[in-house]
DNA sequence: GTCCTCACG
DNA sequence: ACGTACGTGAGGACC
């Protein structure tokens, strides 16, 4: 994109059009290198009304750069652009950031426009003034040099009873990191950091010294001198993240306990307001932006690892972290009572760190001679598609872009019924090709084998290919990492590499589950909750129907169809019991006869007139909805069966976006409560199954994995299961029974 | 970096 | 008139 486009007569491409809006500004200064190099180019412009708008929007994003002095301006920018304003508005701007509660940053704005700072309520709970009061100086933080100076921490925290603790290492990666520093707070402002492993490095050889640097300890005597503190009972340790921390303690010897987490109380009390990375909490409850690690690890194929790092400016970035957790800890610590949070806290999120800790160390075995051979054929296959592709099309192109793909479609071979989406591309996803190719019309054959395509492509690239990169070199095993606070329905979520996501669907796909193995002498044992949502909901909305169908063990999809089409159970036929699920599965997820009728492929009024029959039937399920909204319009949070609250911060915003909030807000109490369920059994799981040969490996939403020895599987299924069925009790007695299904084997294939 | 696509529950 | 099924993460194309 260049301003030459931007002046050229057509306008479609032009987001915003016709004038140029703020995110466009942001895109072109960021193209331009800075605003004045853009606003030359500007001048170029002859259609004055895009010409202005755009010189006003750098502007404005001029205006607040300078103000806010982020080192990632596009995050402002784009801060700027959830305004959706076309025309710069400060006093629309402020009222943006009043409403996100950004207190310093409207002040300045403010300030620097010369008008009155808006009027932003405080928060609930004042901050501490003590800790407010205390000003963040990064040269007040200490170097602790040798053992008489780190003695002196250890008094302080003994007489204290809590510490913050902040790892620094090599690699994001727990499993490949190693201990570079570790720092430590006791009170706001007061903070060190004891530099272990730094490299000894002049500025002008970045990378060629291994020998450390001056005035760091001994790992081992350091490890050694925190051991009795950080395994103290009565000793607290604070951490943002502290699954992290503790993974990387446990592999240099020490476990830590008790544990808070700054993170974990933030997402239990705040789950769908914001994010929960330190620095977001950092600039929202303290005012206070953390020094960026950007610029002392610097990006790309010239970043530096943290043992690079000079020990001085380590030392300013390293203990400011523990500091900014203590005293987020201090905040959020008292608070968690009054937003009602203390029982999820308590009861899933923070014992699920150990669990998840040791999940995550074990990893899953993953044969690589599995995946490499189905790399391999998988590279045949497609180059064979390749050439019939390209034949098919009558020229070559590349396979994997969808733009070019729609291009042969849609211009090339005519196909009819080619949709643009926002930014001019035809849309080429499987539901299209697959109707093009059911249709059997020009471009039907080239469509059915572009799909072959991509199904052999994703499993390459992300499954056979990928899955290799991840095998640990030390263990042989794949260790993912879950996220506790990522998503807000109380789901964990897996990455690096994403374990939740395996092929199963498809036979070709579900074969990549045969890398997945038991170690020698062992066997996987998968145990997975059978309808738990539908469970839930019938539970929920109270549905006597439903909730009997469970009781008596009847297939619910079948029961759902015949009850809504009145067709005995017995003449149920496959294709009536197939628009049944799709109903049952639609009420989970907020229906709507858009969303029905595109995923059962029929008209609209036809969906439509199912889910009146639906409703018609079970009355119970629209009062749950209607409850559910108006729960949510109220109080702008829903919650599970445990009290789970998931806050719905957009439920009363007019616009588009008012049904997604709908959507999300029916199902977040459903889909939040299997998770509930799920968290409070792998919590109990540990002590359950601590005399057995057995270990918990994996989590995949409403199924776990185990590993044990073949002797004993018997044994180890009948303990998981009872813990799963048990889970919800004693907290909430579910009006239907949760059953647990599970298989076994020597891979994840053979098991599921 | 963003968009599109697609893998899972 | 318009266009949404809920919740996620990852890879490749493209800018």
């Amino acid at each position: 994109m260049d301003v030459q486009a931007l002046a050229g007569d057509s306008v479609d491409n032009i987001p915003g059009a016709p004038g140029i809006g703020v995110k466009t500004a942001a895109l072109l200064i960021n193209e331009y290198g800075d605003v004045e190099n853009l606003l030359a180019h500007a001048e170029e412009i002859k259609q004055p009304k895009r010409r202005q708008s755009l010189q006003e929007n750098a502007e404005l994003i001029r205006l607040s750069r300078e103000l806010v002095k982020l080192d990632c301006d596009m995050e402002l920018d784009f801060t700027l652009c959830d305004l959706e304003v076309k025309e710069p508005d400060p006093e629309k701007l402020l009222a943006f950031l009043a409403e996100m509660e950004f207190r310093t940053l409207a002040k300045r704005i403010a300030e620097k426009l010369g008008v009155e700072p808006p009027a932003i309520p405080e928060p609930e709970v004042e901050p501490d003034p003590e800790i407010a009061a205390v000003p963040f100086d990064p040269d007040a933080y200490e170097w602790v040099k040798d053992a008489d100076a780190l003695q002196v921490w250890l008094d302080r925290i003994n007489a204290r009873g809590w510490v913050a603790v902040d790892t620094e290492t090599t690699a994001l990666d727990e499993m490949r990191a190693d201990l570079v520093g570790i720092s430590l707070a006791v009170e706001p402002g007061q903070a060190c950091y004891i530099p272990l492993t730094h490299k000894a490095s002049a500025t002008d050889d970045l990378f060629g010294s291994d020998e450390l640097a001056e005035g760091q300890m001994d790992p081992s005597q350091v490890l050694d001198m925190l051991r009795p503190v950080l395994e103290d009972d009565a000793v607290m340790k604070v951490g943002q993240n502290m699954k992290y921390d503790a993974k990387i303690f446990a592999r240099n010897g020490v476990s830590v306990a008790p544990i808070d987490d700054t993170m974990l109380l933030s997402y239990a009390m705040h789950a769908g307001l914001h994010n929960h990375g330190m620095d977001a909490l950092s600039e929202r409850y303290l005012d206070h932006i953390p020094i960026p690690i950007k610029p002392l690890l610097g990006s790309g194929k010239s970043a530096i690892t943290f043992d690079r790092v000079p020990v001085k400016d380590a030392v300013k970035y390293a203990a400011e972290d523990a500091d900014i957790t203590l005293r987020l800890w201090e905040l959020f610590k008292p608070r968690l009572h009054r937003e009602k949070a203390t029982t999820i806290y308590e009861t899933e999120e923070r014992p699920l760190v150990p669990v998840l800790a040791e999940m995550e160390m074990a990893g899953v075995k993953v044969d690589r001679e599995v995946l490499s051979r189905m790399s391999n054929a998988f590279a045949q296959k497609m180059a064979a598609l390749e050439a019939e592709i390209h034949e098919l099309a009558g020229q070559e192109f590349n396979i994997a872009s969808p733009k070019q793909i729609g291009e042969i479609l849609f211009d090339k071979l005519g196909v009819e019924g080619g949709k643009k989406g926002k930014t001019g591309a035809y849309a080429t996803g499987a539901d299209v090709l697959e109707d093009i190719a059911a249709e059997g019309g020009p471009g039907a054959e080239l469509a059915a084998r572009i799909l072959d395509w991509r199904q052999l492509a994703k499993l390459k690239s992300t499954y056979t290919d990928a899955l290799q990169e991840h095998i640990n070199p030390e263990t042989g095993r794949v260790h993912t990492s879950y996220m506790i606070a990522g998503a807000n329905t109380g789901r964990l979520a897996s990455t690096d590499p994403n374990l939740q996501n395996i092929p199963v669907r498809t036979e070709e796909g579900r074969r990549i589950r045969e890398a997945f193995v038991a170690d020698e002498g062992k066997v996987l044992v998968s145990l997975d909750y059978s309808q738990i949502e539908l469970r839930i909901l019938a539970h929920i909305a109270d549905i006597d129907a439903l909730k009997e169908a469970f009781r008596q063990g009847l297939d619910i999809h079948a029961m759902t169809a015949s009850e809504m089409f009145e067709v005995p159970l017995d003449q149920m036929t496959p294709e009536i019991r197939r628009k049944a699920k799709a109903i049952n599965f639609g009420v989970i997820y907020g229906i709507s006869g858009y969303g029905l009728a595109r995923n059962l492929r029929i008209p609209r009024k036809e969906a439509q007139e199912f889910i009146d029959r639906y409703f018609e039937r079970f009355p119970g399920i629209r009062a749950y909805m209607d409850n559910t909204i108006a729960f949510a319009k109220q109080h702008e949070y829903v919650q599970t069966l445990f009290g789970r609250r998931i806050h719905t911060p957009q439920i009363n915003a007019r616009g588009p976006h008012a049904g997604f909030a709908r959507r999300a807000a029916i199902n977040a109490p459903i889909q939040g409560t299997a998770a509930d369920v799920i968290r409070r059994a792998m919590v109990k799981m540990p002590e359950a199954i601590a005399g057995l040969p057995a270990k918990m490996l994996l989590q995949v939403h409403d199924e776990l994995i185990f590993e044990v020895d073949e002797a004993a599987a018997t044994d180890l299924e009948a303990t998981a299961r009872a813990v799963m069925e048990g889970a919800p009790m004693p907290a909430v007695q579910l009006s239907v029974p949760l059953t647990v299904d599970a298989g076994r084997g020597k891979n994840w294939a053979e098991a599921h």
